[in-house]
RNA sequence: GGAGAGGUGCUGGAGUGGUCGAACAGGGCUGCCUGCUAAGCAGUUGUCCAGGGUAAACCUGGACCGGGGGUUCGAAUCCCCCCCUCUCCGCCA
């Protein structure tokens, strides 16, 4: 959500930011909605106030015993408290309106971001690494991964569907490694490590801007307000939706391990094959929680500690800041991490780590109260994963293949995976 | 699943249908006192929305006592529905 004083005495600000972002948002529909319920706000709060004066003088009537007056009070009170209830009907859905219209405006771009329409303008920040040299043709993780008899999509196929899949033996194992690798790399680097429901609500997706707009990319269990978690980045960062913090309580830093689900509606078709884009998949998401002032060094260190996962796997990665064109729809500025796939001769996204600024706090109530007193703020919301495990897996896999279809196991994984050293191609 | 208790401000905790935005206590803040700290004394201290004013302060009005409806001239207070928490029983990992 936008503030709205922004959006009121700075609207082609807003109206340009939109089309920087390819949006579509229904702001002109939003200011006429606005002025609107103004007008008719000021209209009934008038008249409350006259009714709450007379409700007032009829207490004090009775109490002096002058019962006629008070009841002919009543009877102009009573007209009156059915003309308020009109308006205040009309003020009511003008109001619903509203909150709808601006539940659907995404947020603005910071002026850092490239502007641009999709991917293409996007800007490439650094690379880290030198992507590995094959003297054979390197594998996709799709037949590495069958071959190892790790990975096994047709059984997940017979109890799911597509875009599942099955770990066998040490893919399991190596899945597990990887999580546990990762929260315990960010725990040492000071992040709280929570566990938290993998079903959420409608009000912690609307918090963090799943929905209304993205309704249909979500499972919904079906009879229920509950949904399978997209992200870890819904139910932990709607932790301290509707709570006051205090200022020297920033910034939290949390990191957490859920499953994501989602329903990949409108990708058919895309990313078909493989681990790349199923249903269901392992995320260790960071979420850092800070003051306005801090916000954009705390990206840094978000971006920082998911690089880091890479780095001491040794997997080539580069950093690209998204354009206006292909950013999320609640970040103001979104730095992802692409990593680099030999199976695929690309780098490929495995981390997306944004700052919302005060986009998410406003839609979940989020405040912190200033050390030196004053007025509440908004605190800024960061999320980024670090990093998506299925994805890693699939780096694992591709980067560290060897001619002999064995893969080498990276070193800071070994002692979560009893020491062995290489995975080798089943009988 | 069954029975009961409860959800009030930053926290604890009162509250008779009408000067209740809410007693009291704690905490915070500001003064005073004090060699320092602690204690003590006095005062102060909610949020959101609209309008006015604006550098800010502030002023006027409205709303808010888990959420949503209802009764009433008027609801924290009465009625209905829902959610959540706690206790006991049952069941279960």
């Amino acid at each position: 959500m936008l503030a709205r004083e922004l959006y009121r005495t700075n609207p082609d600000r807003v109206r340009a930011a939109l089309a920087d972002r390819r949006s579509d948002a229904p702001l002109d529909r939003l200011l006429e909605v606005d002025a609107r319920w103004r007008q008719v706000l000021a209209e009934v709060e008038g008249l409350k106030a006259e009714r709450n004066r007379g409700s007032k003088q009829i207490g004090q009537l009775f109490a002096a015993g002058r019962r006629d007056e008070a009841d002919a009070a009543k009877a102009r009170m009573s007209a009156l408290g059915a003309r308020i209830a009109e308006l205040e009907a009309g003020a009511a859905r003008l109001g619903e309106e509203m909150a709808e219209l601006e539940l659907v405006i995404p947020n603005l771009p910071h002026e850092s971001v490239p502007v641009g329409p999709d991917e293409t303008a996007n800007r490439v920040e650094r690379t880290w690494g030198e992507p590995p040299t094959f003297d054979f043709e390197p594998r996709a993780h799709w037949d590495l991964g069958p071959g190892l008899g790790i990975l096994d999509f047709e059984r997940a196929a017979k109890v799911a569907g597509a875009r599942f899949a099955v770990l066998w033996g040490m893919g399991a194992a190596l899945e597990r490694a990887l999580v546990t690798f990762m929260l315990d790399l960010h725990r040492g680097r000071g992040y709280e490590e929570v566990y938290v429901p993998f079903v959420v609500n409608r009000q912690a997706l609307r918090g963090t801007g799943q929905i209304p707009k993205f309704e249909q990319d979500l499972f919904h269990l079906e009879g229920t307000d509950y949904y399978l978690v997209p992200t870890a980045e819904v139910p932990v960062t709607n932790l301290y939706a509707g709570e006051i913090l205090e200022e020297a309580a920033l910034p939290k830093r949390l990191c957490a391990y859920t499953p994501c689900f989602r329903a990949e509606a409108g990708s058919h078709g895309r990313d078909v094959r493989g681990l790349i884009r199923q249903h269901q998949f392992d995320k260790v998401e960071l979420v850092h929680l800070a003051t306005p002032e801090r916000s954009y060094e705390e990206l840094e260190m978000l971006t920082a500690s998911a690089e880091l996962v890479l780095q001491r796997l040794g997997l080539a990665y580069r950093v690209v800041t998204l354009s206006t064109g292909d950013m999320g729809f609640a970040a103001a500025c979104t730095r992802d991490l692409e990593v680099w796939l030999p199976g695929q001769g690309c780098y490929r996204e495995i981390s997306s780590c944004s700052n919302c600024e005060d986009f998410q706090a406003r839609r979940m109530e989020l405040r912190f109260r200033p050390t030196g007193g004053g007025k509440l703020r908004l605190v800024h919301t960061l999320n980024g994963s670090g990093v998506a495990v299925g994805r890693t897996l699939i780096a694992v896999l591709e980067n560290f293949q060897q001619v002999d279809g064995s893969v080498v196991i990276p070193e800071a994984l070994r002692p979560y995976l009893d020491g062995v050293e290489r995975l080798t191609p089943r009988g």
